[in-house]
DNA sequence: TTGCTCCTCACGTCACGTGAGGTGGC
DNA sequence: TTGCTCCTCACGTCACGTGAGGTGGC
């Protein structure tokens, strides 16, 4: 009877002769017949097999899953098992690579805000991108702590509008004025700044950085190390997060 | 001047010891020291080139790029194309895994169907599924010539009873049966069916599938190889395909 | 002196791809 | 006889993990 050749097995089943050699050498297809000079001789029943082994490896399933596969007796009761197993697998590795474009997209974004860009500002934006959550916490918390001086505001301006009620205005005037240094304290004692020349991560003094001018991001400040004055990005500051969990 | 050893780079980047020393084989981070034991000395300097290595790492670049961008004079020449090819080839690793995650989908599908199991009933779902969008298509393209036959179905009822006018239902009729023959004819041409038995894909004959119990995806035969008989799975018949585009 | 850390081979991973050098089969 | 196919090594891929067997350094 006609048997199939190595190159005929590769083509039929749309892979290379490499790979036919290859299942041979790992034992999941193992040529029925071998001819005298040693080539390898398959039958109809060994392409029926290469088939079933090219459609499971579609699934991605290991060579050695396959093997096991084939080779139980029942294989109802571990395919469906493999088949799950090789489905959380692939999600993994598919919120693997989200991240992974995630992190892409963050600096990408990141390097549009650069004007001078050297080696070092990569890691200012592995600063920047670490911490960011934290900063961002910082500033909401710092929002919210507000809003009750935000609203005694109104109330006192309608009041003093409406009834005369001057008094609390006065009130608000006093609050406001210690709200405004506790916040500053604290918010500029949490962040730090990233000089753009020497790349060091510095922290300003309270007055410059206080008065400075600024923008969301980033705010005017001199480098203590290269002395470098203009816009610096402002970060989380993770050693004072870090003093205050030691304490 | 304190310097840090393998183990505390390591610990401060969050990797292995062994994979410090492998960036030091690969030149990407070779400590600025040695040791007289020959043991590895990294620099502040060195640390901070390990961060940016690690960071850069959890985009999935590959080191080799991670070092020529790091040996680059004007690495941002090259940052934004190392991180959009890297981007692109992301996305096709998800689109890789997202089709391999649908075929296993398909597959736990087509297993409820099956009562009777074995590893050849692997190689039949591959059959099934292979040619599935052409079984479709073909139900589909049979189902839109039907239409005509049916408008002109309700059409003669409708003058019939309202107008008394009864040849063209006589005419529906004539219409009807040469239309029926001819798609059952031309659907049974481009079908077949799989014994669950012995996973031989055969085609019956006119007749017996004409007249033959069946469901949307299955129809009662008897297998011409064992002798089954009992319901077995249609599949497009790709060799009677193979035909039409050879003559 | 005793753990602990670090050192260098060197093999293993996973499914093949890619030569090199030789031979079978029509 | 001449292409073509096939054969067997054997190395390479990618970023390390995992011993083995030995040594530096506090």
């Amino acid at each position: 009877m006609s048997m199939y050749t190595t190159g005929e097995i590769a083509k039929l089943c749309g892979v290379s002769v490499r790979t036919v050699q290859y299942y041979d050498s790992r034992k999941i297809l193992v040529p029925s017949e071998l001819s005298e000079g040693g080539r390898r001789l398959y039958t109809e029943d060994d392409l029926k097999r290469m088939e079933i082994i090219c459609f499971l490896r579609e699934t991605g399933l290991p060579i050695n899953s396959i093997s096991a596969l084939l080779a139980e007796e029942k294989p109802e009761k571990i395919i469906l098992i493999l088949l799950e197993q090789q489905e959380q697998a692939l999600h993994e590795e598919l919120s693997e690579r989200q991240k992974k474009l995630h992190m892409i997209e963050n600096i990408k974004r990141e390097l549009k805000g650069l004007e001078r860009f050297s080696v070092d500002s990569i890691g200012d934006i592995a600063n920047i991108m670490k911490n960011r959550n934290k900063l961002r916490k910082l500033r909401a918390t710092l929002l919210i702590t507000g809003i009750p001086v935000t609203a005694l505001q109104w109330v006192s301006i309608i009041l003093w509008i409406m009834k005369g009620i001057w008094w609390l205005f006065a009130l608000w005037v006093g609050v406001a004025a210690v709200y405004g240094v506790w916040v500053s304290v604290y918010y500029f004692k949490n962040v730090a700044y990233i000089c753009p020349e020497c790349h060091a991560v510095f922290k300003p003094g309270f007055k410059e950085a206080f008065w400075a001018y600024h923008t969301p991001k980033m705010r005017r400040l001199t480098c203590p190390k290269c002395g470098y004055r203009g816009l610096c990005v402002e970060v989380y500051d993770e050693n004072n997060d870090m003093e205050k969990n030691k304490s």
